[in-house]
DNA sequence: AATTATCCTATTAAATCAATAGGATAATCT
DNA sequence: AGATTATCCTATTGATTTAATAGGATAATT
């Protein structure tokens, strides 16, 4: 299951990409039209700024606003910064990378090859789908 | 992440599988070759008769023993078992479904169709495979 | 200088996962 | 029949992760 911090990410995106009118949207005004509790929000905001995803302003008159095109805003970046890798098994991700304890060949372990195809086929997916596909 | 639970009941289903030439396997067996757990092991073999993927038989000389062809065992299956839904969101899993308690709309709702199309994806990838794909 | 909004650190509560413990039940073999 | 053996059942504990809260520090604007 996808975790609350990303599934807020994504809400938190869409309501500031589809206020586009504003040049910047404040952490409170997110929090009460997406009901995300403001500290909660305020942290995966910090995370989305890191990333190089959102700006923000400090001051008054502040506020997070989105860096690139709707379109480059892949789905698979969000998910990975917020809930790790896209495979299901250390031994096929990445970034996070470490064999099976009982494995005896990574190379050649059948298990691993199917949740590797299933991993490739889900990133190929997610970097397919971007915000804009969920505006 | 896979849980445990799945990892040991596949490790658990193919040492059973690959060892045919004996009747039952005992789960003291099963738990010293795949290094895992003994009671946690039960608990899963019981989930796994209950089923209907394993048959057991008690007392001397008794063990557990697979009911189906390995290509008759899908994966999809005995991760839902554990694991429970395929799908990242409970507004697209059929057994666990729920409306996010932001949504509005679920039919027109964009976050939910492009995590229903990577459900429907997952699913379809996995009963596809078998217990015969990783032995 | 006051205001305002982001930014940072630490703590707590809740839920899930993993493992342990101890024994009850049922079938087998002598 | 009785001892043995292996599955089966229930409850508890510890560890880890997730979700949320609290309080204030920092920086920019008016």
């Amino acid at each position: 299951m996808l975790t609350k911090r990303v599934k807020y990410a994504l809400n938190a995106l869409t309501f500031i990409a589809r206020n586009t009118d504003k040049s910047f949207i404040r952490s409170d005004e997110i929090s009460e039209s997406q009901r995300i509790p403001v500290k909660f929000l305020e942290s995966i905001l910090t995370d989305l700024v890191k990333s190089g995803i959102l700006g923000s302003k400090k001051g008054k008159n502040g506020g997070y606003f989105l860096l690139r095109n709707a379109q480059e805003v892949q789905l698979v970046e969000v998910m990975r910064m917020f809930d790790g890798a896209i495979g299901l098994i250390p031994c096929v991700t990445y970034q996070y990378f470490k064999p099976c304890e009982d494995c005896e060949d990574v190379e050649t372990c059948k298990i691993r090859k199917v949740y590797k195809d299933l991993r490739d086929l889900n990133v190929e997916f997610l970097k397919g789908k971007s915000l804009a596909d969920i505006l």
